[in-house]
DNA sequence: TATTGTTATACTCTATAACTATA
DNA sequence: TATAGTTATAGAGTATAACAATA
């Protein structure tokens, strides 16, 4: 059967996993954003900081391939938290033309209270199921995940418009 | 207890919910993208579609209501679609101010390929999931969504750069 | 010649505000 | 006065290409 005339009751919306993702994927990035802001940081921000809490002394490059952006990009955040005292850009000391990143003591301080304000985030996003289906949602996302090939923890468009970080706005705790 | 030093291990990012729902979520609307691609149409030109199936007659504000989206935008959406003979824009009945929009024969055609299209990537995005792994993740989405408020079958921001959908370009099958 | 960091440029998307014609 | 549609403008974000220093 050529199935021209398409199926006689398509699928809704709401009941795509495409678009379910798509729809919960914005939003939470969008709410933890607000989350973030009044420390002062952007979601990538976030996530460079806990990339780097990882290992420090990574070039720019690295970081940036681990996180899935543009070195040009990478230019950018770090400046930001340069400038806000939170990284460090030293001598490389094997390649003269790379740059080594250290967090300092402050930015493990704020890098905390972040974790803390995600912990808080994920645990009310998932507030509606009870512990057995929470765990499950989450197994069924990472096999999904990994079924796509995306890399764990790697997520370049990590909100990009929700709040604007100014260097030296909002900052009420650490720094 | 002040917790102001952060638990002695941090949660890792492939493990919280709304970094696996960010991730995803734009995995799922960039491929999606790819898949509607051949069809020249945007995801939002298939929400739009989607949702003027649902109801012939709708003015533009109204939809753009339904969408979660700007007026202003959905000039462009319109545009895009009138300019292919898939929407017509008809005078209203009732409000001469407004237009009530109709989809022609090519767009329900053209929408049951992209509907066809859609239910093969869902498919394939829970491949890795048995029957009814994939039942329940759509289940534990849509409470999650719920919980959130999210209404049901709108998000605003539906792909922006993964393709661009010229008005006179790459419409191999219908129209 | 290739790579790291950097800067400049253009392009896209979005948000805001205006304008018109109706209500 | 408020609303539907439209247009124009400015802003943020991104991508591409170049450049200097170094490998």
């Amino acid at each position: 059967m050529t199935d021209t005339t398409g199926p006689p009751t398509p699928t809704p919306l709401g009941e795509r996993p495409s678009f379910l993702l798509a729809q919960l994927g914005l939003h939470a990035v969008t709410r933890f954003a607000e989350r973030l802001a009044p420390l002062g940081l952007h979601p990538r921000h976030f996530v460079l900081l806990a990339h780097l809490a990882g290992g420090d002394g990574q070039t720019q490059q690295q970081l940036a391939d681990t996180m899935g952006i543009h070195r040009n990009v990478m230019v950018g955040l770090v400046d930001d938290l340069e400038d806000r005292g939170l990284v460090q850009r030293r001598r490389h000391p094997a390649d003269r033309r790379a740059h080594a990143l250290h967090l300092t003591e402050a930015a493990r301080d704020l890098l905390a209270q972040a974790q803390h304000a995600a912990d808080e985030y994920d645990a009310e996003l998932l507030a509606t199921l009870d512990e057995t289906d929470q765990a499950r949602l989450i197994t069924l996302l990472q096999r999904v995940a990994a079924h796509a090939r995306l890399p764990v923890g790697v997520h370049p468009n990590l909100g990009q418009r929700p709040c604007d970080v100014a260097p030296d706005a909002a900052r009420p705790a650490a720094v």
